[in-house]
DNA sequence: GGTCTGACATCTTGCAGAAAATAA
DNA sequence: TTATTTTCTGCAAGATGTCAGACC
């Protein structure tokens, strides 16, 4: 076998790029009305004659069962997405509670409009935009569309960042290159029209999965920690995707790129420019998703999951089998997500144009570190990611109680626990399950129980339209299950979580505010001591001791688990 | 002084094999 | 009773943030 055949495709396009010197790109196409939410997607035909479609399959098969088991047609995800109508006719009750749930839910195609109407829009669909806006990518030859280290620059949604951002980083005042695929509509399924200036019907959507969690980093500036052996992305890039031909063939991959021409540092406590970014860095860019090529059915059947993608430093990890994407510390990177419709034998076809689709999330911007800056962002990886449990304060006192009863197996409780055989995983968190899941696990937790924001109150970031300031963030459609309301949940977190804004805390949290409490006491240095006495950490204690009585009890929480 | 690196403890994940349950 | 499937258990590998020290 030659060697050449035994490169991940995105290891081999990483070569592409590094023929080309890197700029900043300024297509200068027409922006659309930006409402709440930007969108940042871009389309476009680029050239296809790759050669390197031609090994892609092989390679790519290869990986599938090594390096990704999650994307699998395992029976669990065949249960699980035989599960969507049925959770769908509940979409409705879960927005009520979590948004976070209800876009992992809302994901079937069969979802009901009206749900998606009254809905809190924290998943909606990013269309594609076809034309030559932003340097997309293209398998064929990526280097005559993006260089090694291409940027984009900010636009007019960066101003909401700014807006939105504690740090208040300048991040505004670099005209952004792309177009936007369209306006957000305040709906989490937009129906694309032939009339929206922009939009090609039938072309893709892409859903980010944990818009919520993404958001929640944003609010803070995201940070990623990059490592020589390489370290996960977390929040990890989930997507669904619709509107692709069942049939077809596509790649689907992601690139980083440059997202500012800025390199960046921490300075009192607040992320600023100092500099310009070294855009002559070297190395792969590209993370093929294992499971490409593969069908527009196998596509939009299942997530989309890069969890597996690892974020290094070392540019000698180039020649890695294409897990490892090589990035810069204290530079800012915008992920992006590129869908490539390729012949059956995973070789593009040259004769049709608009087969290049590309789609960018802005609120999955981040900056990569060596160490982590923002404790902020430090504070949410421990919450949010299960392999850094070990850090939770109190978790074994406070939090096992109640992590038992959120993640007791249900039937609907989570599509990862339906595939994973035994009440052992079950039990145990998985990423997915904090990403998507454990939002609602502690909806049910407190159905209405009064109880505080314990698990199940969110201290930082709304889930409802992430780039908008807090004050817009506040939702109005976010109203509690009756009960809830009268709880009042936000009060105790309100006064535990001082550095955050109480206008965007919201019902949605992956884990449990008791231990954010304690942990944000500890960390922050801005905290101000809270006597033990009168500490919201004990009521909530109690609190939750209440629920673990009451929810067993609790005919609404199984009514609402029920499918019948 | 800022940034990077590697060791460390803790936890999750994934796999293999045993045990239990079910079907033929 | 036997074969097959499902569930459970144990363990190694891997992922996490922290911390101290090295590097620039």
């Amino acid at each position: 076998m030659q060697l050449e055949h035994c490169l991940s495709p995105s290891i081999m396009l990483s070569k592409k790029f590094l023929n080309v010197s890197s700029s900043y790109p300024h297509a200068g196409g027409s922006e659309l009305a930006l409402h709440d939410h930007p969108i940042i997607s871009t389309t476009d035909n680029l050239e296809r004659s790759s050669p390197l479609k031609k090994i892609t399959r092989g390679m790519t098969n290869q990986s599938d069962t090594d390096n990704f088991p999650d994307s699998k047609d395992t029976p669990g995800d065949v249960q699980r997405n035989k599960l969507s109508p049925v959770l769908d006719g509940v979409s409705e009750l879960r927005h009520s509670f979590d948004g976070s749930a209800a876009d992992r839910y809302l994901l079937s195609q069969s979802s009901q409009p009206q749900s998606a109407a009254s809905a809190p829009s924290t998943m909606f669909p990013y269309p594609s935009q076809h034309g030559p806006a932003h340097p997309a990518f293209s398998i064929a030859s990526p280097s005559r569309y993006m260089a090694h280290h291409p940027v984009i620059t900010n636009g007019a949604y960066n101003s909401l960042l700014s807006n939105s951002s504690p740090q208040g980083y300048p991040t505004a005042g670099y005209p952004y290159p792309q177009q936007y695929g369209h306006s957000y509509q305040g709906a989490p399924f937009y129906q694309f029209s032939s009339t929206q200036p922009g939009l090609v019907p039938g072309k893709a959507q892409v859903y980010l999965c944990n818009r919520p969690l993404w958001l929640k980093f944003h609010r803070h500036q995201t940070e990623m920690i990059i490592t020589k052996q390489g370290r996960r992305m977390f929040p990890f890039l989930s997507f669904n995707i619709s509107g692709l031909d069942p049939t077809a063939h596509y790649n689907i991959f992601v690139d980083v790129i440059l997202a500012d021409p800025n390199h960046w540092r921490f300075q009192g406590g607040k992320w600023v420019p100092c500099g310009k970014a070294d855009t002559n860095v070297q190395g792969n860019r590209v993370y093929m998703h294992p499971d490409s090529p593969n069908t527009g059915a196998h596509w939009m059947r299942q997530e989309i999951s890069f969890g597996k993608l690892k974020l290094t430093n070392n540019k000698g990890a180039s020649n890695n089998n294409g897990q490892m994407v090589v990035l810069q510390s204290l530079h800012k990177y915008q992920p992006r997500l590129h869908v490539v419709e390729v012949n059956e034998d995973g070789t593009e076809d040259t004769n049709q144009p608009g087969r290049v689709q590309t789609f960018t999330f802005p609120e999955t911007q981040f900056i990569a570190v060596t160490a982590y800056q923002n404790t902020d962002i430090t504070q949410l990886k421990i919450d949010h990611n299960p392999f850094a449990k070990g850090f939770r304060d109190n978790y074994d006192t406070i939090y096992t109680g109640c992590d038992m009863d959120r993640l007791t197996p249900s039937p609907n409780d989570s599509p990862r626990s339906q595939i994973v055989p035994g009440a052992r995983y079950a039990m145990a968190g998985s990423f997915l399950q904090d990403q998507f899941v454990s939002n609602y696990a502690k909806s049910r937790f407190h159905p209405g129980a009064g109880a505080g924001p314990g698990p199940g109150a969110d201290r930082s970031v709304p889930h409802t339209n992430g780039l908008l300031s807090p004050q817009q963030a506040e939702d109005p459609e976010r109203s509690p299950l009756p009960g809830a309301e009268d709880s009042k949940p936000k009060d105790l977190s309100d006064s535990s979580w001082i550095e955050t804004p109480s206008s965007i805390k919201s019902i949605d949290s992956t884990d449990s505010g008791i231990y954010e409490q304690a942990k944000r006491r500890r960390i922050s240095p801005s905290d101000t001591p809270v006597s033990e006495s009168s500490s919201p950490l004990k009521s909530e204690v109690l609190t939750q001791r209440d629920c673990e009585k009451t929810c067993a009890k609790d005919i609404g929480y199984y009514g609402f688990y029920s499918h019948s």
